[in-house]
DNA sequence: CGTAGACGACAGTATAACTATCCAAGGAGG
DNA sequence: CCTCCTTGGATAGTTATACTGTCGTCTACG
């Protein structure tokens, strides 16, 4: 299929997927003459994967790079799902006065969750640590660690459901995208049911509050 | 204090504190003089607030405008959560051609959740069926409700939990604050956590296999 | 009384993610 | 064979967001 009628079938405007292309994001298609290249069914479906990762997951395009990046990954599932992690995981904010306490604080939070399989360096420690840090700074309330308690155990939930239900008969590759998939959109729709979640529950406590 | 000060004492350059004020998110200062304007502890608070959501959460400018503007917000308690939900939600993307369909999804599952008391107008109804448009539109699979039951149950019970645990000596603004900064800080935490989780679970069905 | 710092207006910058233009050449229809 | 459309490839331009810098003036404070 020429690009154009590849971009008709994906809605993707034909200089984007030029854009995609030259940034590595998408594999080159089969050249059959200097002034002829064939795309397929795997490129169309590929465009639809960096779209839902970019439309509802706002994933930059950095982030893309780094997941094709890591699709070359050798070694097992579990390697590949590992440094698809960091991929996905935003860069770390630049460290304040606080990281090395909220550092340890993150690292006990895993430990005690159980969850020894994780790096000692995946991104995402120091991701939990900034975030930590900055929480820390703003509300001087103790805020202990049992704080983030229920939320360790429903992530734990959350994990193994979504572990479980990855379809056994897909390639690494295959794997790869359903659970990146299923993370992006599903953290993006759990986002937005709590929203709405609040809403609702909050007019039992709130209903007739007008306090000022 | 100063405008130097208040850079100061938050972090935030001053010429980003004048980029806020012009912008109306911060409330001006106590204006002496022509040439002397007085700022409190109540902008040092805004300050963090409005960084933390930023640098969090990911708030963009206009988001943190909508925040502000939702204060004023007359009615119950219930009603300010309301009005800020909606701006702390995402402008749903242009609806494609399914949105229709997956708007009645969307529905279905709020009503199906015993979620009555939202809005029939909520920004994020829109939200959800964006989310399961694009989803639908990548993935053939079947996919039914069914697939979303697990999250719901997971968002209601993360509402309750945070509802329960606002601060009650606190006014509306005060209460909107630690509801906003629940929500957007432990949104990131979760992301985090079930990322992390996700590595930790993959171990147990994946840390063999070596498939192609 | 001299000057550092504040104000306010406005212009400039950085980054991300596209989008547009151009050109030469190959290929499809007639 | 001729014509015209499309492609590939390179490069330049655009839009949006979120700041950041400069300038002229003026005044509070030492």
């Amino acid at each position: 299929m020429r690009i154009s009628e590849l971009s008709e079938q994906t809605g993707v405007p034909v200089p984007t997927i030029k854009y995609y292309l030259r940034e590595g994001l998408l594999p080159e298609g089969d050249k059959r003459t200097p002034r002829l290249t064939d795309y397929d069914e795997q490129h169309v479906r590929r465009l639809g994967l960096l779209r839902i990762l970019r439309d509802v997951g706002g994933v930059p395009v950095e982030g893309l790079k780094r997941l094709v990046a890591a699709t070359e990954t050798r070694g097992t599932v579990h390697d590949l799902f590992a440094v698809a992690a960091d991929a996905l995981a935003p860069t770390p904010p630049p460290s304040g006065p606080g990281r090395e306490q909220a550092r340890a604080v993150a690292d006990a939070i895993i430990a005690q969750a159980g969850w020894d399989r994780v790096r000692g360096d995946s991104v995402d420690r120091d991701n939990l640590a900034a975030t930590l840090e900055l929480r820390a700074g703003f509300d001087t309330h103790p805020r202990g660690p049992a704080e983030i308690a229920p939320y360790v155990a429903l992530a734990d939930q959350l994990a193994r459901h979504e572990i479980a239900n990855l379809d056994d008969r897909k390639d690494r590759v295959g794997l790869l995208e359903e659970m990146i998939v299923g993370q992006v959109v599903f953290a993006t729709v759990l986002t937005t049911l709590r929203r709405l979640a609040e809403e609702h529950h909050s007019h039992e406590r709130f209903g007739e509050d007008r306090r000022d």
